[in-house]
Parts: structure tokens; sequence; C-alpha cells
RNA sequence: GGGCGAGUGGCGGAAUGGCAUACGCGCGACACUUAAAAUGUCGUGGCCGCAAGGUCAUGAGGGUUCAAGUCCCUCCUCGCCCACCA
């Protein structure tokens, strides 16, 4: 086989050439128990719905996928897989459009996106591929949830949802703020509404402290460390039991300010809450039960709303202040919520904006109980002079004069031991649905039988295909689109019984949950992945993806990893040691990119019209990673002109010795720091401005007449991440290689090193500052020390204009850095 | 209302407490061209100055330090996430 010779650049032909040797001979291959040390650096997985590849995610995959280059030729065993995440209804909705099955669809967009991938030129163990839609990989998905299932942390029950017409059932996590304030579906903008369904949760709240003690364990930034504890919304404080007036019920509280109970002056309980029925007077339930009913139905827009306007009916009864015998009116308000806490808030209107809104309403007494910075003690009767922060206790009993801190932990101790109250954790995190009314998911492989109860199906009966249809759609009440097939919904159960099959689906995040499991081991038939394997790869290195996720996708697979080490079957409790999320790729007008807006940019236009090489380096040097910039056209053509010349700059190569002088010194001094910088900026995953030191040396090399060959290979090993089809060229051409061997690849070389004599020992200039200004430069070389920098600024022409008659009061020199003289 | 983060040229952005504005874009001048595009060379924070040089600039104001974009305090603005969560 002999190689063409490519005298002018030309993306096309060499991005042609070395893709396909690259692929056929899967050079980036992962290698399980390598005895090098293993890297597994991971991407969130794309979603293949559009037609091809979004330049959006093309930037959050390619910085990923330069750091991986860097670290497979620093002598890393490195893993960098990719799949496709494609169940849901993005990809439904696609099929529809253009007429064809979700199977077919998914089965075309991953060969498309595997392309788009391709044609980058993204380094990826292909053998490894996955799709969360091949029965071959969700039958592990039925399987792991079954775990659950068996553990009872997968529970089928009545549980409030959102639901939209379009959209279906909706978990919490998949319904945003419209931009009017309403609620609406985030897959179509659709209206939702509070509906109660039969539905499967996952019990995530079961896992709240190891969720939150795992944090401790990994090396994620704070702002993603704090969302997650900020969604778990753990909170500690007291459930405070009140005796009703002239009755044997009580009604229990949670706050965590129970300092400020000598302030109480009400109760509040949350209209949907059972206890309402029973301390209900008779003359006002006529009233309360319409109010209740109301706010059921109540829109999340009203309810919103409410919130500058409070609304609530007394129910007649009283709860008696064990602190000092004061009858509290309990009052029903759909302020409150029944999911948090106990469902009953006890009202202090003096510290707590909300309970001040709601006293103001029925004119309750608002009492101050706390003096803060101000030293206010007259009568609350406006909003701002409600305060909830900082301060000492007043008109409180034996509580009096102390810090609210101090206050809160002993009254705390007081309750418990009057059995009063009983210390108590709240979570704000839910149970998780599970469960989706959609076609496009996995089947939940659970039988209901025909005493209401369900039943696992057995694991040689996984997977539990998901049955070909032409309906896609709900039902407005009750039956999901597979309920329609009557023929697959008919089943026996364990005992021969007749019994039906689960009609809903699995939602989209599962099959993200654990799919980086899979790539360790993706053909295994035995196992959803071999534990040794896990030993060896586990935990992934580094995790890079969407802020969007921090909440949910991130948070949910740190869930199911920590439930199956717990059953050990996974070797380690977090499943990422390190996280990145990436930032957002605008549109050229700034804004986010769109169909609507017509603002989209293709990376396979870009590729075909400027290589991928500038591609992939005009998305990776427009700016860091985690930050969100808009696309510009003129960089991608600069990008394109830095390839071009670096290209061109091989004329200048000099095979035999190169002359020494002046010239060939300046470039070795630069090419080691080159070398130096471009080194540290990867691994920092600065890649941005490591494509910057790669300009500066590129325009050295261009003043320059000749470069020699040790130098300029070292320098196409630079690039090689950043650039690997030009470097790829340029390596075997200068190598002479007339035929392919894997072997001979530039991507299979080791990183170079540098020469720290060279950047070190050598003369530099040093500022000397006098007064806090730099008032001019000096040349020094490493073995100047404060006695010979005295003596030579002494000398300076230009610096005794300013040290005339003057005494030298201080004078700081940093070695290479900076002489500082005080006047 | 709560949490997190960010404010540096015309723009994207650099800067372990040590010469602010690297690198790129844009702009200007010049070269090449009949001309334009492309390409190349040089220049490019503001103000004063022919120049040498001086001086003011990292959202505003204070502070620590020989030295602050960077650390501390107060405030302003913007972005993202959460939000009647007790």
């Amino acid at each position: 086989m002999s190689q063409e010779k490519i005298t002018k650049y030309d993306h096309k032909k060499i991005e042609q050439l070395w893709k396909e040797k690259w692929y056929a001979d899967n050079i980036y291959e992962a290698v399980d128990f390598s005895p090098k040390p293993k890297k597994y650096i991971l991407a969130e997985l794309p979603y293949p719905s559009g037609k091809s590849l979004h330049v959006g995610h093309a930037m959050r995959y390619t910085v990923p996928e330069m750091y991986s280059r860097f670290l497979r030729m620093k002598g890393y065993n490195v893993m960098f897989p990719m799949g496709w995440d494609a169940f849901g209804l993005p990809t439904e909705m696609y099929a529809i459009k253009n007429g064809v099955s979700p199977q077919d669809a998914t089965k075309k967009l991953a060969i498309d996106y595997k392309k788009a991938f391709m044609d980058i030129g993204y380094g990826v163990d292909w053998n490894r591929e996955i799709n969360t839609t091949d029965p071959e990989y969700y039958k592990w998905t039925q399987w792991l949830f079954l775990k659950f299932y068996e553990n009872g942390l997968a529970e089928y029950k009545d549980m409030p949802v959102w639901y939209s017409q379009t959209a279906g059932i909706l978990a919490d996590e998949e319904v945003i703020n419209g931009e009017n304030g309403e609620k609406i579906a985030e897959r179509d903008g659709s209206k939702v509404e509070r509906k109660m369904f039969k539905q499967w949760v996952l019990k995530i709240p079961a896992y709240t402290e190891k969720l939150l003690e795992g944090l401790n364990q990994v090396d994620f930034p704070e702002s993603i460390k704090s969302a997650q504890i900020n969604w778990i919304g753990k909170k500690e404080g007291i459930n405070i039991t009140y005796k009703i007036k002239d009755s044997k019920e009580t009604v229990t509280v949670f706050t965590t300010r129970p300092d400020t109970n000598f302030g109480a002056t009400f109760v509040v309980i949350a209209p949907e809450h059972p206890l309402v029925e029973r301390i209900i007077k008779p003359e006002f339930k006529t009233k309360v039960m319409e109010y209740a009913r109301k706010s059921k139905n109540k829109s999340e827009l009203e309810r919103m709303e409410g919130g500058k306007n409070k609304s609530g009916e007394f129910t007649g009864s009283y709860a008696i202040n064990g602190l000092n015998g004061y009858e509290m009116p309990i009052y029903v308000a759909d302020y409150v919520l029944m999911g948090f806490g106990t469902g009953v808030v006890v009202g202090v209107p003096g510290h707590d904006r909300r309970d001040f809104e709601f006293a103001g309403l029925f004119n309750l007494p608002v009492v101050r109980v706390v003096v803060g910075g101000d030293g206010d003690t007259s009568d609350i009767t406006k909003i701002e002079q409600v305060q909830e922060d900082e301060g000492t206790m007043i008109n409180s009993s034996f509580l009096d004069g102390m810090d609210i801190h101090k206050a809160t932990q002993k009254i705390m101790d007081f309750m418990v031991e009057k059995g009063m109250g009983e210390r108590s954790t709240t979570y704000k995190i839910r149970d998780w649905i599970f469960s989706r009314q959609r076609y496009w998911g996995e089947p939940i492989p659970v039988i209901h039988t025909q005493d209401g109860k369900t039943q696992a199906l057995a694991d040689r009966l996984l997977p539990l295909e998901l049955p070909y249809s032409n309906d896609y759609t709900a039902d407005s009440f009750g039956t999901a689109p597979l309920g329609k097939l009557k023929a697959w919904i008919k089943t026996q159960d364990k005992n021969g019984q007749p019994a039906e099959r689960e009609s809903q689906t699995m939602p989209t995040w599962a099959g993200s949950s654990w799919y980086f499991l899979r790539y360790i081991d993706p053909h295994n038939d035995k196992a959803f992945a071999d534990f040794k394997k896990m030993k060896y790869w586990l935990p992934v290195d580094k995790y890079f993806g969407g802020a969007e996720h921090t909440t949910v996708h991130l948070l949910y697979s740190r869930f199911w990893h920590r439930f199956l080490y717990d059953l050990g079957l996974v070797p380690c409790p977090e499943p990422y040691q390190w996280r990145m999320n990436g930032g957002l790729m605008l549109g050229p007008d700034g804004k986010k990119m769109s169909k609507r807006l017509g603002n989209i940019v293709e990376p396979g236009v870009l590729i075909e019209n400027y290589g991928a090489d500038a591609t992939r380096i005009a998305l990776a040097f427009i700016g860091p990673y985690s930050d969100t910039y808009p696309w510009n056209e003129n960089t991608i053509k600069a990008m394109w002109r830095l390839v071009k010349n670096i290209y061109d700059l091989k004329e200048k190569v000099v095979l035999g010795d190169v002359k020494q002088d002046d010239e060939s010194e300046a470039i070795k001094k630069s090419y080691n720091k080159l070398v130096k910088n471009v080194t540290e900026m990867c691994n920092a995953l600065k890649m941005n401005t490591a494509i910057s030191e790669i300009m500066i040396f590129v325009n050295d090399l261009k003043r320059t007449k000749t470069v020699d060959v040790e130098t300029w290979k070292g320098f196409i090993k630079v690039i090689a991440p950043f650039m690997p089809f030009v470097a790829e060229e340029l390596w075997q051409e200068i190598n002479n290689f007339t035929t392919w061997d894997k072997n001979n690849s530039i991507h299979w070389q080791s990183w170079p090193k540098f020469d720290k004599t060279q950047i070190q020992n050598v003369a530099t200039s040093l500022p000397i500052m006098i007064n806090g200004k730099i008032r001019g430069q000096m040349t020094t070389t490493p073995i100047d020390t404060e006695e010979t920098i005295r003596v030579k600024i002494a000398e300076d022409g230009k610096l005794r204009t300013y040290l005339q008659d003057k005494e030298i009061k201080k004078l700081v020199f940093v070695t290479g850095k900076i002489v500082s003289i005080q006047i």
C-alpha cells in the first residue's frame, strides 16, 4: 500500500485518509487490565434526537476528548467511550415527524451520530459503543430496576404528578417555570396540571445521608456540591406536639426555629392533611371542606399568586402551646405544603414573613420574641420589622437574653425532656417518580396480579422487549400507550393465574443512570458488567457534562451506584471521582441556539468548509470549558489559517544538523516553553490557553528560516491531541512511513519532555519597582543575589535619577520576578 | 426570598499576591493587485506629549501588603439554579 503524498493543505484528503485507518485498527482501544495506569474519561452520552450533532454539544465533547488524547500520550490506558441515550420523547417525536418507527429512527440516528463523531476525529474505542434502547442493554436496566424492587426501594403508589396533554406524566424535575411564571413541560413547553396517578417511584430519600456523606469523598466543584446539598434539602429541627383544646387529638408541627415558640399565635394545616377532618368543628365544616377542594384544583400559577395574597379558613379548634398555655387557633391554608415536614406549621408572625402575612389576614396577634441589631422592641406592625436571621431572645421566659442559636438548642433540649417534642430531620427531596405514560422507554418488568399486588418478572424473562406499536399516545386518563396492546398486556403470574403487565415505561434517566458501568463490559451477557473489570476501571476519573444535570442525572446516578455498592454489585461507593460542568455555546447572535431562531451552527458544515482540525480547536479555543459564550464565525477562519500555517511550516524542516546560532537557540527555548506550558495547561484542562501557546510557538517558527527535525517532531506530538489529522499527516511524512502501521501512528507516541534548564538558566529582564511603580528593567541571571542586584541598581543611570539623595528603606528581591524598593 | 458564580480593551478572553490587557477576533496603515477578496508585514486600553516619557485604568468605595484583577470588608450590577420548603 502506498500513500499518496499531499503537498498542499487539503483537509478533506487528509481527514479521509487517516480516519479510515484509525477506526479500522481501533487505535483508541481501552484495554482491560492493562499494566499501564488507567484513566476513565467520561462525557455525558449524547441524546440523538435531531438530524445530527449540534455544535454546542460538540464543544462539550471536544475538550474532554483532547484531554483523553493527552493522557494516552502521557502513557495512560485511557477509556474515552461513547454511546447513545435514545429512549424518550424527542426520539419519539422525531420518529413521528419522519414517519418511521422509533426503533428504526434510533438505529439511523445512532449511525449518523457515530459518523459525525468520526468525522470530527474523536478518539473513541468504538468496540464499547452502547445504545440504551438496545434490548441487550435495557435487559440490564430492567434487571437493575428489579434489584430496587426486591429491596423495597421501588414501589407502586399514588403520587401527585404533573400532567400535560402532549408530554404526558412528568416528574418535578421535568417541569420548569415558563415565561409568565406558569409551570410548563420542559420537553415541549406545554401546560401542566397536578393529578394523582399510580406511579412507580424509587425511594431516593432512603439514601439522603449516604449521598450527602459521599460528597466528601469526591472532587466536585463547590457549586455542584452545594446544589446537590440544597436539592436534598436536609433540615434539622423538632417536631412539637400540641394538645388540642377539648379533644383527644394532638397536632404535630415541624420547625427549625423552636426558639421563637413563645411568640407562636396560631397553627396552620395543609388543606389535604388527614387531621383536618378529625379536628374540624361542625359549624366550620362546609367552608373548610370547600376551601380544601378548591386548593386541590388550584393550578400552580394560582398558588404562586396566592403567595402575594394569602388565604385560609378557621377550623374552630385550638392548639395549646405547652410552654405558656396560649390557645392557638388552628387554620387550614394552602401555603402549607403536605409534602414537607409534618404538613403543619406553627405560626410565628413576628419572625416569619409568610406567617406575618397570614396573621394580617385574620387579625391575629403578632408578638416580638427576638430583638435584632437595631434594638427595636416595639410592636411589630410592618413586614419590614419581621426578622429571622440574628438576634437575642425577649418575652420568652427562661430564654430571655440568649442568642437565638443558643436558645434553639436550649428549648429543644427542654421540649424533648418534657415530652413536648422530638428532634427531627426532614428532607426536601421526594420519591423519584420512575414511570412514564409513554411508548418509547424501557418496559417496567413487573406484572399486576388479580389480587392487586405486583410481582417481578423472573430474570430469565429479561429483557422484556418493548413491543412494536403504531400508537404512541396515552389516553387522557389511565391508559399508557402499551396498555392499548391488549394481547401484550395479558399475561400470567408465577402461579399461572391471569395477570397484566405494567403498561408504563421508565423515564429517560433510567438508561443513563448506569451507562458508565456498561462501557466497562459492553458485551457481557451474564452480568451488567464483570466485577473485576469494574474494579480495574472504576471510579470514573473525570466526568464532563451539562450543568442542567447537576441535580438530576448526576445525583440520581450516584444514588443507583451507591445502592449497587450496598448490594456488593459494584466495587466503590461513588461512581465519579471528579466532575466539571460544561458551558453553553450560544448562536452568533448571543442567543441560545434553537431551530426557531435559525441560529444553529452545525459542526458538519464547519468540518466540510474548514476541516475537522480547525473545527476542534475553534471549539476549544473560543473560551474556557465551563463558560457560556456566543459562536463567532471569524474564530474558525483564524483556526483554519493556523492549521494551514502549521502544515506549510514543514518546508522549513532541516533533516541534518542545523547551524547553531541565535535563531536556533531562540527556537529551542521557545519549544521547551511550549512543551512545559501545554503540559501544564492540559493537566489543568485549559485547552484554550494551551492552543494560545501553540499559536505563540507557530508565530516564532514563522519568523525563523529553519527548524531542526527533532524540534519539529516534538512539536507534532504537542499538537496531536488538538489537531489529530494534520498531526498524523505531518508525522507520517517526516518519518517517511510509506505503509500504515498503527504502531507508527502519532497517537501512539509518547508526550514530549522539556528541558528545564532551557527555560530557567537564561538571562531575563527583571522589573524594578520603586514605591509601587515600575521604573526600569534590568538583565539578571539566576545567580544574581540581593547583593549583586543592589550594586547593579546603584550603577544604573536611569534608576539613579529616582534614587538620588534618597535612602533605600526597604528592598525586596524575588528571584526571577521583581525588585521592589521603598524610598 | 435562598444558594452558587461572575464583573478586565470595540469583542471572546489571559494573568501560582510579583511587568494587567497573553492569544485570537475586529479595526487602522502599508505591501501584493487594474481593483476587490484572499494573503502577508507593522500598529492598536484612555489621556498629555513631536518624542523620550509621564499619567489614569481590571463594576464602586475602603482595608491588608514592599507589591492587589487576585486576599479582607461594604455596596452596585449581571448570570445560573432553587423557591409559600416552615
